[in-house]
DNA sequence: GCATGATCATGC
DNA sequence: GCATGATCATGC
């Protein structure tokens, strides 16, 4: 069959497939596209195939230009208020098969041989519009530049040590940097066999993290509007040291140091009444510009926490996340839910304490949530979803409606819900009426890490 | 002194 | 106007 580009021609490819841009799918196919009957995830990416390049979508370990080395992917965008772009979600890669990982190197990996070179198509994505109307915004190859390459190495690094370790179904995408191992099928229940474990692990694919989705848009993009300062200048460095290396030399500098020492020491000014006070201080502990973000981090999706422990090593504070609306808790899954994707990320902590009124720099330690303590906040996740369903919030003691029986620090040593609202009028609509107040709606809350927890499972450990 | 509920301040 | 990080108030 003739084909409208020489397959076997990278440069052919991407000029054909630049043609797409500003286009539409039903825009940029035959009229054939209109009996297409793929459904669910991954159609676009298989009427792109089938309609446009012209060939059958397959599962083939080989890149979709084979001969040319070239690997086909679509992903979505979303535009911000802003009109920014950025990525909608992580991009996925092949499937990790376990068994074949193990007995591989990086250098002739299927990972590398599949994903070295990827031809990138991003649609805008649009609540509402069928797929065939998002627009193609962007179109270009990706090469990873050697320093990310060399990160993306070590990640992969990290999880086939897992796999081999016996612990494919503790994988997290908090394990790593670039590179996630992120879950891919239907549902919790898409499991696989491991080589070295009887424990069914679930099935993942190799992903690159939101973050590093984002870098790759602005780079296509030619967007220069964000300055970023690096934490590895180059790829010698790279090769010596670890981000985590890096970054706690950079702090160990400080420790025991009080604030005003380390800012005295840096030779910085910095407004306390900040709202990034803390960011700026990192940012110059780690020898980054005050304007800049910090590469790495970004890439990453590196969520950075600052804690002020007492002088009894306590956590003056739980750790809050974003409130939740009750209306969608009640529409998720535990696998996909808003509270378990953020506690898939890579943290920093920083950690201050307490001597009088002064703030001393004890460490910084990179963490993710552990398998095991990711089961605990499933539970409490899982609770708190069902007294929402339930319309079981608030409780009645001794006559007075002041308690609710979302899930406490009693209840989990990991994680409890709470008010997080303006005041108690500051409310998210209740997909079921409060049995007791026969309100139809309550006060914002979210899940909070328990102070308690940071201070044995992160602080001390 | 902590757990729980409530609220504030800043910045986008 | 609201999200986010931070903090306060009360009662046990």
């Amino acid at each position: 069959m003739d084909l409208p580009y020489n397959p076997n021609d990278k440069y052919s490819i991407i000029e054909y497939a630049k043609k797409l841009t500003g286009k539409t799918l039903r825009e940029a196919c035959n009229e054939n596209i209109l009996v297409h009957n793929y459904s669910g995830k991954g159609n676009f990416g298989q009427i792109l195939e089938k309609y446009y390049f012209l060939y059958e979508p397959n599962s083939d370990a080989e890149p979709d230009f084979a001969i040319a080395g070239l690997e086909l992917k679509s992903t979505p965008l979303k535009q911000l208020q802003n009109a920014d772009y950025r990525s909608k979600e992580r991009l996925v890669l092949n499937i990790i098969n376990y068994f074949e990982v193990v007995t591989q190197d990086f250098e002739t990996s299927s990972f590398w041989k599949k994903n070295a070179n990827i031809l990138l198509i991003f649609y805008l994505h649009q609540a509402g519009y069928n797929l065939l109307d998002y627009i193609i915004k962007l179109v270009d190859e990706w090469n990873f530049p050697n320093t990310d390459l060399e990160i993306i190495k070590q990640d992969w690094e990290l999880i086939k040590k897992k796999v081999a370790d016996g612990k494919a179904h503790e994988l997290s995408e908090g394990d790593t940097y670039y590179l996630g191992a992120c879950t891919k099928g239907a549902n919790a229940s898409s499991v696989r066999k491991q080589p070295f474990s009887n424990t069914p692990a679930k099935q993942r694919a190799f992903s690159l993290k939101q973050g590093y989705v984002n870098h790759i848009i602005a780079s296509i993009a030619n967007d220069n509007s964000a300055t970023y300062g690096k934490l590895i200048p180059n790829l010698d460095v790279a090769k010596k040291q670890t981000i985590e290396d890096i970054v706690i030399n950079k702090f160990k500098t400080y420790y025991n140091k009080s604030e005003s020492e380390i800012l005295q020491s840096l030779g910085l000014k910095l407004n306390l009444q900040a709202k990034n006070y803390y960011a700026n201080l990192t940012k110059s502990i780690l020898g980054i510009e005050l304007n800049s973000e910090i590469e790495e981090f970004k890439k990453a999706d590196i969520i950075v926490k600052t804690i002020r422990l007492k002088e009894n090593n306590l956590p003056k504070e739980d750790i809050s996340f974003p409130t939740f609306k009750y209306e969608e808790l009640v529409e998720e899954d535990w696998e996909e839910s808003a509270f378990k994707e953020i506690l898939e990320h890579k943290f920093l902590f920083v950690f201050f304490q307490f001597e009088g009124n002064h703030l001393i720099l004890k460490k910084v330690k990179f963490w993710n949530m552990p398998f095991a303590d990711m089961e605990k906040a499933k539970e409490v996740w899982h609770r708190t979803k069902e007294i929402v369903e339930n319309g079981d919030i608030v409780k009645k003691f001794k006559g007075v409606t002041r308690y609710t029986n979302f899930p406490s620090k009693k209840f989990s040593t990991v994680s409890h819900v709470r008010p997080h609202a303006q005041n108690a009028n500051d409310t998210y609509p209740l997909p079921v009426t409060d049995k007791v107040t026969n309100e139809k709606a309550y006060t914002k809350h979210c899940f909070w890490l328990n102070n308690t927890y940071v201070r044995d499972e992160i602080y001390f450990k």
